[in-house]
DNA sequence: AATCTACAGTAACATTTATCACATATGGAT
DNA sequence: ATCCATATGTGATAAATGTTACTGTAGATT
């Protein structure tokens, strides 16, 4: 388990490892299982060791906006940021493939900032990578159409998952990117006809 | 000088504030300089010491579409997240009423975060401040329709300047929101219908 | 096999937003 | 006052997206 952990994340030094292991909690959770929801407070910080989870945005209408993805290696700087001033939640996430993560107590948080320097270097670069993915996520919804917005999601998502087939119903989609399935399979049907995917049921295929 | 600085920046501590004025530069600029650009390296990291800045994210089409507003006390979380590992810039800073900045060299950035625990706070403050403002602009645009954007934008104007005139065009309220001018004059008749704007020229008054 | 259910396809229509074309208004410069 | 540049108003139309309603279909359940 040290190993995998130095693993995951190469750049933390030993002794940083070592605190890690002493002070946080490995804790599993099941595909689907919500870890944070819009206004809990923050209680911890959150390592990805294993799996995957999805990051949203929630509107008051009920609609779920993903926003990204959280892997192993990497961590959750909202729950770094509110961790901080032990603020609410402005986000919610979602465990898509069975979670590993560890989970570091507030406290430690600034501690550590001070006394390991491969901390405080993942820190400042989760906060960079997370603020880039969010301006990212404004050109998408500011600049493009759904047409490209559609094809940059069924990228991404197979990005993450490494693999070129989709496996989510257009009504999963639509709601991700708060939009409806008949939009999403008229979009679909277009592509499709473009030859840029393959359609069956419950899965599309990535051809290009 | 070194009175406003305190004024300013209540929070920072006396020691911090004679090494920001030992190591900073009081920079002024007028209304209607590009601080910043899109894919420029950044060598300081900003604090607003007087005046307004209006932080942009820019499309590949040349659209510049507003974010938020930079204050007094305030401070470029992109300029820190970049300076930290002197990376390109992600957005474009535009000052919209005469500034005086602070111009940190990036490499104290990290050498006050461990020395300085009102620096480190400050930091930290503004990493999550900046991100909840990128997460109302996702709302925005993920959940709302062109009529409230534009309510909240002309909101948000006047609680920028302090006053209830907005002193701009439609052509300029329709490129920050990435929209065409017939929409927003259309969308501003319609707010005098409902008694919620007066329109003048080069003016809108707020009325609610 | 018959039935059920979630998923997908699609036509028709409504609404919102974008674009084009042009008219009009305003304030400043001459 | 006349002219000019810029700003604003507005109709017509197009395109994108959202909504409603219905059909078909594959796979699971019985």
């Amino acid at each position: 388990m040290q190993n995998s952990l130095k693993t995951i994340f190469p750049n933390f030094s030993g002794e940083l490892i070592a605190t890690i292991e002493e002070n946080g909690s490995l804790q599993d959770f099941k595909a689907g299982t919500i870890l944070m929801r819009t206004g809990q407070y923050i209680k911890n910080t959150v390592l990805i060791t294993k799996g995957k989870i999805k990051i949203y945005r929630e509107g008051e209408d009920g609609g779920e906006f993903l926003m990204y993805y959280l892997q192993p290696g990497q961590a959750c700087a909202i729950s770094m940021i509110c961790t901080a001033k032990s603020e609410k939640s402005q986000i919610m996430a979602k465990v898509v493939e069975d979670v590993s993560v560890m989970m570091i107590p507030l406290q430690m948080m600034d501690k550590w900032m001070m006394e390991h320097k491969s901390w405080y270097e993942f820190v400042i670069e989760t906060y960079r990578s997370r603020f880039e993915e969010v301006l990212e996520v404004v050109d998408n919804i500011a600049f493009r159409s759904m047409d490209e917005r559609l094809e940059f999601y069924l990228k991404r998502h197979s990005d993450a998952c490494g693999c070129s087939e989709v496996k989510l119903s257009h009504q999963e989609i639509a709601t991700e990117l708060n939009t409806s399935r008949e939009v999403i399979s008229r979009l679909l049907k277009k592509m499709e006809q473009r030859g840029l995917v393959k359609l069956n049921r419950n899965q599309i295929e990535l051809l290009k």
